[in-house]
DNA sequence: TTTATACATGAACATGTTTTCATGTATATG
DNA sequence: CATATACATGAAAACATGTTCATGTATAAA
């Protein structure tokens, strides 16, 4: 049978409230029973019960996390970061996976409802249209930090890459290895995300007064088979790309590997830049170049937000939306 | 404010007891009450509170995962069989790193059990060398179910690799392929599972008359680098070995980025065989043999058992130890 | 001496649910 | 008709904690 503070009051005798007090280091306590109490409770080996205190307090000392999948390396090693900070912060994390899945997504919002969390990270699906859980959480005054993938429209602390400027430099960096035909194989297209690196490509496209050609660019689902995409956009000799820019590494890694199984040499033939700049980079053949994506500091910086929110703690207006700036880090893929 | 079962039970003048059953489909209750009640639930989206419900039942429906890391590929799959297998039983899981740090496995360990979670899947990290913590655990009666790095000794559920024959078959496998000096580069020395591959590379050896020469043994830390210690191994033309087989697919290509640097070519200088087959043998060049390890699966039946435990429902004995068989998956890197 | 004030503590209630025990009604049995 | 039985429901306790309110003591101020 589990300890209570009830066993240590009638150890000690005296009453429930005075330990209860004095192990949350009450001011009206003295310094004196403050030291009876918690070595007492530390020789009863006592561990608070959190859901008995959690009822009283309607405080669950837990926050949700809501990503698409864990097995990704970007999420896996935000979840990283987030948990650092949360863990300092004496809370733990309940994670929930949506499978790139709405319905998945609604679900795991209602089971995060039930645990009362005190807040949620969460990173929308690509299968994602509306946005009715959101106002439920708000509803329930659950605070929440939309990450990496944002939805639009909410009044609430938002971290993400900055996308536009990532692909814009990405396919940069394609021009000024003197590329001329420069496609692009998108994310998800109801994501923001895709929206923005897409944008990005074509500005840069425009900014070096490269004609742009409808052919050469290609939305993806993530469950879909890519490479028969890879092959039509690349079959044609007189009208072939000699450059790619991808959504995602785990993209560029597959086009890669298909060029080279179509007699294409990267980087010679095709140029290939990823984004995320992941551990795959340094594996592939040839190595790839690829656009930073920060999931560490990105999840620190979420974690962060979320605890200044859920303490009614003043965010600063700038602090309030946060993109983290991307780099090319330049790699035998495009040299 | 979030509603509750009395706000029903206002609304439809009848006792919260009364509703409270109806919710649980309790068998004194009437089938025109059971519909009344989870029809005004859904009207006014009542959520349970599971705080509440846990205090009075003592149970949290939540099981606990602690892994030395997330951000593996074996791990974060692992996770995802578990929570498929959680959430069909409506349960949710509160996921730990102990970073293969003992004292993090401690603190981790204390904040389940402060969780009131009604069991844990655990791996131990590759620091750990006693087992107090998994005393405490039995102490306060929460079971536990051992998964894929296993702690000796304790009666309780085990789900682990044949790591033993998955060592064994591949190097048999090399041997077939005609290789002489088959080198092994460990796991963490500490680790169970460290050492039945390796006991499973010895085996093999034996059984095929090999000599067995102890220069072709490195064990690894995790955080450690690994270029040197390959350089060593491989940098004396004369006394070189012909094949390697490596703990993980990670340390694998690792070796084979470093082995191509030497100027060594894989697999015709030099074979290697991986354990995983991950995601990265077919990223790698050449593409990598490895050993199959059924994360998922294995997660899955973790998570089947320790379900039976909570349930006191028997276990057979057959069932009580699993051991998933691993067979070799040929690719180029020893072709 | 009386009154105010600070301080340390205890009694009792609140949190939202489940569950035991009690209760009342309707039907079946003697 | 009286009693037993099944059935549907309600009242209240229980879970472990936090917190409000009350209380008593000791010290300081008037």
């Amino acid at each position: 049978m589990a300890i209570t503070i009830k066993d240590i009051a009638t150890a000690l005798k005296i009453s429930p409230s005075t330990v209860s007090r004095a192990l949350n280091d009450h001011p009206n306590i003295s310094e004196d029973t403050k030291k009876l109490v918690s070595a007492k409770a530390k020789e009863l080996k006592y561990q608070t019960n959190f859901i008995a205190a959690g009822l009283r307090t309607k405080r669950s000392n837990s926050i949700g996390i809501l990503v698409p999948h864990i097995t990704s390396n970007f999420f896996a090693s935000a979840i990283d970061g987030i948990q650092k900070i949360v863990s300092d912060n004496g809370y733990y994390t309940i994670i929930c996976q949506s499978n790139e899945n709405y319905h998945d997504e609604l679900d795991q919002i209602k089971s995060l409802l039930s645990c009362k969390v005190e807040g949620v990270i969460l990173s929308i699906s690509s299968d994602t249209k509306d946005f009715e859980h959101l106002e439920t959480l708000q509803a329930y005054d659950v605070p929440f930090v939309l990450f990496d993938r944002i939805a639009p429209g909410f009044d609430t602390p938002t971290v993400e890459a900055n996308d536009f400027t990532g692909g814009f430099q990405a396919v940069e960096h394609l021009i000024k290895r003197g590329r001329k035909k420069i496609a692009h194989l998108g994310g998800p297209g109801l994501l923001g995300i895709s929206k923005s690196r897409y944008e990005g490509y074509l500005e840069a496209l425009r900014t070096y007064d490269y004609e742009i050609n409808e052919d050469f660019v290609v939305f993806t689902d993530p469950d879909q088979k890519h490479d028969a995409i890879i092959e039509k956009m690349f079959e044609n000799p007189k009208n072939r790309p000699d450059a790619l820019f991808t959504f995602s590494d785990e993209l560029a890694v597959e086009a890669i590997l298909k060029l080279k199984k179509m007699g294409l040499t990267v980087p010679r033939e095709v140029s290939v830049v990823g984004f995320g700049n992941s551990n795959l980079c340094e594996i592939v053949e040839p190595n790839l170049t690829s656009v930073t994506h920060e999931p560490i500091e990105m999840g620190e910086a979420a974690a962060e937000l979320l605890f200044k929110v859920i303490q009614k703690r003043h965010i600063p207006p700038h602090q309030l939306h946060m993109k983290f700036d991307s780099r090319v880090v330049i790699r035998d893929s495009s040299r």
